[in-house]
DNA sequence: AAAATCCCTATAGTGGCTATAGGGTCAAGC
DNA sequence: GCTTGACCCTATAGCCACTATAGGGATTTT
């Protein structure tokens, strides 16, 4: 079984220059060449492609994927990485939608401010955000993507 | 009151960089020089900094904050757009919210398959990574940052 | 006068892709 | 054999909101 990178991209649900990223920064091997140049994969690499996008489905970094399939590839090694890794990313979760739930409480409170269609220097909201003098801190949240 | 780039990074919280890349982004405008061509900031800039800082620890994107500043700077606009805006600004953070808590009930459900310190190939996190076939979809989150 | 602190411009890097330019390969149909 | 079209290749630039770095000048303090 040799597939070319777009049925790889099609089984995986992403494009095709995703999959030559991935490449790039290491995630899969380089793979098999036909003789016109071009990739071929085999069940392998199918499986640890939709390793990867489960992963990212999961919203985890690349680089937290590297460190899976790292152990992933020596698989006698002890999983009480693999177990610190998912309890760290649970919490990473759990920041951010805490962040976001206060965001939302600010931005509900600032959206009261003004109901109606006055002009805008009335606006309760445009004074809103001039005069607020609070500084929430939204965690950072660098590593998001949709499959 | 003439301040320069540090005192008005000072007072906004944020880094000098960062307000000059506001100024190439067109939000800010181009300030007063001293003689030894520093930038000088006045009382005006010093409210149009804080508001974009707090729109930003609201999360909201450079183009919309671009948006408001527009409306800002025509006072005489009915201010309907503001709230628009910002009800479109709620709605995207609470998707993010959904999504970050279905999120989490998959990140959980994976954590339960493996409690010990098996041997990676026995380690049921790494079998549901690979064997799931859930694909979920979670909403991007570009527009994110800290204050 | 020297050192420390501020400021300047310009450029490259971050993550996880996406988009574009400018080509090569291969199977099917005429 | 020749064209069409679908697929593939590499290399490069762009997205966002910064951050970091290099290499210098201005001002203030010692």
């Amino acid at each position: 079984m040799e597939i070319r990178i777009g049925e790889l991209a099609q089984r995986t649900g992403c494009e095709v220059v995703t999959i030559r990223y991935y490449e790039k920064e290491g995630l899969l091997p380089e793979p098999a060449r036909s003789s016109g140049n071009y990739r071929l994969y085999g069940e392998e690499q199918v499986k640890r492609m939709q390793f990867i996008r489960h992963c990212r489905s999961l919203d985890m970094s690349l680089g937290e994927i590297r460190t899976l399939l790292n152990l992933w590839d020596s698989p006698t090694q002890d999983c009480g990485k693999v177990n610190a890794l998912l309890d760290d990313h649970i919490r990473q979760v759990e920041a951010r939608v805490e962040a976001l739930l206060q965001l939302r409480l600010h931005l509900t409170a600032l959206r009261e401010k003004c109901a109606g269609a006055r002009p805008v220097e009335a606006c309760g909201i445009l004074q809103g955000l001039v005069n607020c003098s609070c500084h929430t801190v939204s965690t950072r949240d660098e590593a998001s993507a949709g499959v």
